[in-house]
DNA sequence: CGGTTTATTTTGATGACTCAAAATTTATAA
DNA sequence: TTATAAATTTTGAGTCATCAAAATAAACCG
């Protein structure tokens, strides 16, 4: 039996949802699943169910649910499919990087695995996708690094963005404009709980306050 | 409303049919629809009556079913998918035309105008994939020329391989084997009713006996 | 603790697509 | 022309994925 496209974005959904929780609760709620996939809570619910009767989660009624072994599997492949394709596009077709989500979204479910492995050949066996995100391997193995986010990380020390947790076209353009893609210098100089706010000092020494929420998203690393 | 893929492969489906139609009927069969589908006969009644409702098709009950000048549209915009990254998966990616087939057969409905356009610009606009099948242009207007089958075709004749009718990949690799993919020079030596089968030479003056069904799916031009 | 809010599950229905098998229509041929 | 064969349509049912709204459970708070 193959996953259809609704189980796998199920299951994508499930394992994205899980990796934000909390340490240790590693149990994702109904109402977080149904929100993330668009969807009522209800079917959610009828929906896990069934996964749980294919031993892809682990349901546990009024906690939420979890990805055992095989569904985890199974969800990081649908992630190195999307994520290989949405690098393909824009290394290869030459696409922009805040249109190739919405493609890749469909393209994961349909491209085969004779193509993805040649795409990743093509791109030289990349590690990360566009937006900095992990590619996992032909196993469903992912290597994945801690990152801290623009509102975890030291001051006054020079990093790198590494990481774009958003796929928000409008947001990404906003990053790509102020140079705040995957692979640029950084600096934070200031947070300010008061204003919400946190102030960079990017290329070129530019300049740039953005807020708290919009911080939480870029992941950065020592250069 | 955009077309669910089971309409598209509907209105390709009836498309398709409908070209190897004999001349002045243009109606085809419910039955040669469901079998073209590999659906039950009622199935293809049932959602038949549906595309007429929506304005795609015109049936008529127990004689067929044609599309309309909207359905028409559409489907050539299918296929225009269909082969387009049918070329760009053997020239760009690199996989062998026997393998193709089955991919586009998915890609087809997921993939985006953009993403569409720009494989077209990037092989140059080409008119026809790797099987010689014309490609239908952006607005679905398809060019489509007369050619001759190894049945009709001039005996003695200098003659060019320009389009191979059948997806079948033990087929298209038997073709590739005996070089008489589009662009092979050909000459058909003999035809025989009783043995059904056509005499070719070929490449380098080789010589191959096939039988007609095979030749009937070879489509040549002349040089 | 007890009442209220919030999250989750249940229930009943729907739409799209499919099948098998019965009923019907059309075509064929003696 | 009339019986038989072949093609088509109808009928009844099933699966998958979904929703809205009612019922229930859990969490929160004064």
């Amino acid at each position: 039996m193959l996953p259809s496209s609704t189980v796998e974005n199920y299951l994508k959904a499930i394992y994205l949802g899980e990796s934000v929780l909390p340490e240790g609760q590693r149990l994702l709620p109904m109402g977080q699943l149904a929100s993330a996939l668009s969807i009522a809570p209800g079917t959610a619910t009828t929906m896990v169910k069934a996964l749980a009767e294919s031993g892809l989660v682990e349901y546990e009624p009024y906690n939420g649910v979890r990805l055992t072994a095989s569904g985890e599997k199974l969800a990081a492949l649908v992630l190195r499919r999307h994520r290989l394709v949405e690098l393909f596009l824009v290394q290869v077709m030459g696409l922009r990087w805040d249109e190739v989500h919405d493609e890749a979204e469909q393209l994961e479910h349909v491209v085969s695995d004779r193509l993805i492995e040649r795409m990743d050949e093509m791109l030289g066996y990349p590690e990360v996708d566009p937006h900095g995100d992990p590619i996992p391997g032909p196993e469903g193995t992912i290597k994945h690094r801690e990152l801290a986010t623009l509102l975890t990380c030291p001051l006054h020390t020079p990093l790198v963005v590494t990481r774009v947790t958003d796929q928000d076209a409008a947001f990404l353009r906003f990053i790509e404009s102020h140079h705040l893609k995957p692979g640029e210098p950084i600096e934070v100089e200031a947070r300010d709980e008061v204003s919400d706010s946190v102030r960079i000092k990017g290329r070129d020494d530019q300049r740039i306050t953005i807020g708290a929420r919009a911080a939480s998203k870029l992941l950065v690393d020592q250069p």
